[in-house]
Formats: C-alpha cells, sequence, structure tokens
DNA sequence: AATTTGACCGAGG
DNA sequence: TCCTCGGCCAAAT
C-alpha cells in the first residue's frame, strides 16, 4: 500500500465519507498533509469516474456543487445527495455545516 | 525534461 | 461587502 499515490490517498478519503455527510477538498488536502493542494483533490476527483467512490459528497469549502458537471448526469450528484438527506438549494447545500464532516473524525469512529 | 492544467483556497482592493 | 488575482502541488502530454 505504499505505491498509493495522492490519488489514491484522496480516494481512501473520500471513500471512508459517511452517508448523510460531506467533506471539501480543502479538509481533505489537509488531512494529507498538503493543505495548499486543494486543487490536486479535485484534479484527482476528476479520475475518480474509474472508481466506486462517492465523489458527490466531496464539494468545495462554500458548499458549492462545484463538480456536478463533471458528473454523467449533472443533477445526479444533487440528486444522491439529497437521496442520503443533504439540503440541496440551487446547486449549494443548505445545511452544509450541519452534514459536513471531517476526514479527522475517521479516527474517532 | 519542461509546460500546462485542474471538481480549490485565501488574501487584497 | 463584493469582486479580482495569485499561489500551490501533482499528474498528464
Amino acid at each position: 500500500m505504499k505505491d498509493e499515490t495522492f490519488y489514491e490517498k484522496v480516494y481512501q478519503i473520500v471513500k471512508k465519507i459517511p452517508v448523510g455527510k460531506v467533506t471539501t477538498y480543502g479538509l481533505i488536502a489537509e488531512y494529507l498533509g498538503t493543505k495548499k493542494s486543494a486543487r490536486l483533490v479535485g484534479y484527482a476527483m476528476n479520475n475518480s469516474h474509474s472508481l466506486q467512490i462517492p465523489a458527490h459528497r466531496v464539494v468545495n469549502r462554500n458548499g458549492l456543487l462545484t463538480g456536478k458537471h463533471q458528473f454523467p448526469i449533472p443533477t445526479l450528484m444533487q440528486e444522491l445527495l439529497e437521496n442520503e438527506g443533504v439540503i440541496i438549494k440551487n446547486d449549494q447545500i443548505v445545511n452544509f455545516t450541519d452534514c459536513l464532516w471531517i476526514p479527522k473524525d475517521q479516527n474517532n469512529l
């Protein structure tokens, strides 16, 4: 598991996101130690199409569904989140802070 | 080997 | 308070 690249590290964290919860690119980047490379997280997610990971649970720090356009169907991301109990309005998470999940919490599970 | 890009974040005017 | 601009790291070409 040492061959894990930055990409795979991101995937590992995203897969740990609980149902009904969301996280941000910055938090993931920060958890990996490279807080400044939040862009890398998003870039990694772009390659996540080939993997089974809940990419719809990852949003930007504003709680905005910035990556919805990368999904096969733009509305799919919002549908999935709403299906998990996340309230979304105008492509933005309403109860963002309420359903926000921090990678650090995985240690507390 | 060098350059470009990317689902971002934070600071400055 | 709203809008603009730069930086940052890693992977792909």
